[in-house]
DNA sequence: TTGTATGCGTTATCAG
DNA sequence: CTGATAACGCATACAA
């Protein structure tokens, strides 16, 4: 008698094993776990009976291979410790995981180099569609092959292709229109990149709202960040250095406008008394900064399920109802804004 | 002659198609590909050439599964959402990315039902093993079946199997000698759930630091929280209303931290003046609270990528040099605490 | 309702 | 160094 080391090292069985257990053909065994009712009640039950002695577990890599699909769906992010994608991306998930697809995780660090690598994985079948987080405008969009499925879950005015969105033109107006209800005349921005389209759709919306209250542009007053908390910090400076200061400052996301809080704040600045606050995003520090903050929310949960299903869509081959759609966002008024000092 | 609406629709060529038209073996292109210095200089150049002629891309789910392997990994993470793990998954995927292994996302939100759900990922092939974010000690671990390779990323003492770790114990120990050092006596805890992992360590690290300077326990100022900024706030009131209020509170992470700052701040306490408040973990947002916040960090980049490697390792059925590796933390001191109030 | 037979695209073995 | 060919585990068209 020798001892066993190992207790049944991995019985690996497959369909096979189970056919001739359960005394039917593989073709059965295969029927009663992706048709069970086309199977009879008498088939059914040997072959769960024998699955269940063999603890039989289908090799999906070979079910995969065999019917040309990956059941996997790649989400591409600019940056996964970005608490404003982590929400997208919690409602992605939970979506694909109900609808039976895995989510592959692509954190692109914000470089076309590794976005191509990642497209590469759909390429070789690896996933079967793109969720797109960064918001893209016609020169980058297309940086994705025509036949790769893929929908942009924050899109933009001028994400070309199927996308889920916000109206950022219309929300960034709405929160200046408050601002300037409040009296605020001099409004100081600080801005995404350039060229980022979100920062080009919300700067317009900005733009509208001082153009229907008759308040020039002063470019001076854009300042330029990228989305982090330590640009906000920075670019918050530069208003403290004018010689004519803003009284609020509309921030593009809630990072930039608590790091630039910071800035004010040391710098003597008293928030809201002497100085306005506003974010965009509504992340869940937004409730916690000191003061509050008065921002905009998205709804990320809506957006990414929307996202999600419209893709899966395009990946089974449905037709698509619409090809954009566009969600309601929320104004959230805090403790950051108040009536401009007489 | 007609209209080409799908110019070469899909060539969707295959590794026989490349062999052929390069006037080679199927064996010889497939040899081009994974072992080059195998196949002589002229046979590679005529596969190359066939290869983006036809703009070849080779099926990874045809080679999944004739290589019995997924070549992907399954993170398995609480709350995706959590900064704290923002940050680990982010250097995982990296790392991972590096090696030539995907990253499947499991957001199990903290139920071992999606546990289970997940865990059959990798029983059904998709998934390689498993990178496990949750803390586990000896009674949880056990979920996961033994002959799953898996590797726990931020791990505890009790935690069993492979794991990479700090040493939370010693870490809390160090954070409530500092606020001993600083005159407090009566020093707040705000825990997290009872019988989480973390929280158990952290707190014997708490009662280490007080039993060596002899200062009693008293577990009316344990108040406890799930490491949400939420609970955070809530578990503050608990300190305001007391006879005898402490003078310093440590909070088992920065999220908690932040939310009892607010809480503190609201009942007229100011911080650090009146009340010291520490923080662990480090997150983005602990520089950036008001005051900003003294803290423990943790490495999380390194301890990402130590686990991927040790996780890639056994699924490589490489040997591992060591089961567990426990890394240094870092003591940061900000604003947020002071010395006693005489 | 069930079984038989074929093939999915690749890698690996083995003989040349 | 190269080529022919046998698997890998499953799904499905077709026949019964």
């Amino acid at each position: 008698m020798t001892l066993a080391i190992n207790q049944n090292p991995k019985p690996m069985s497959n369909i096979r094993d189970v056919a001739r257990l359960a005394d039917v053909s593989v073709a059965t065994v295969s029927r009663a776990l992706s048709n069970p009712e086309k199977v009879s009640p008498g088939s059914l039950a040997k072959v769960h009976a024998a699955i269940a002695e063999l603890s039989y577990k289908p090799n999906m890599l070979a079910r995969n291979f065999r019917s040309a699909r990956a059941y996997a769906v790649l989400v591409m992010v600019p940056d996964i410790a970005n608490p404003f994608y982590s929400l997208f991306i919690r409602a992605l998930e939970d979506r694909a995981q109900q609808k039976g697809y895995a989510v592959l995780l692509g954190d692109t660090r914000g470089t076309p180099e590794r976005e191509l690598e990642y497209i590469r994985r759909v390429e070789t079948r690896l996933a079967d569609g793109i969720i797109q987080l960064r918001p893209s405008s016609e020169k980058s969009q297309n940086i994705i092959p025509p036949d790769v499925p893929c929908v942009n879950a924050c899109g933009c005015e001028f994400t070309s292709g199927p996308a889920i969105r916000i109206d950022n033109r219309k929300a960034a107006k709405m929160m200046v229109d408050y601002l300037i209800s409040l009296g605020h005349k001099r409004i100081g921005v600080i801005s995404g990149l350039r060229d980022n389209p979100h920062a080009i759709d919300r700067l317009a919306g900005y733009k509208d709202a001082l153009e229907e209250a008759g308040i020039p542009f002063d470019k001076d007053l854009i300042a330029e960040g990228d989305f982090t908390m330590w640009s906000g910090l920075n670019a918050a400076f530069q208003f403290c250095n004018m010689d004519v200061k803003p009284t609020a400052i509309f921030s593009m996301n809630d990072e930039m406008a608590i790091g630039a809080m910071q800035t004010l704040k040391s710098n003597g600045f008293r928030i809201p008394e002497d100085i306005s606050v506003t974010g965009f995003d509504d992340i869940s520090y937004a409730k916690y900064s000191d003061p509050s903050l008065t921002t905009i929310s998205q709804p990320a949960e809506e957006m990414g399920k929307l996202a999600m299903d419209m893709l899966l869509k395009m990946i089974e081959g449905e037709p698509l109802s619409q090809r954009e759609c566009v969600l309601p966002t929320e104004f959230i008024i805090r403790k950051s804004t108040a009536p401009v000092k007489k």
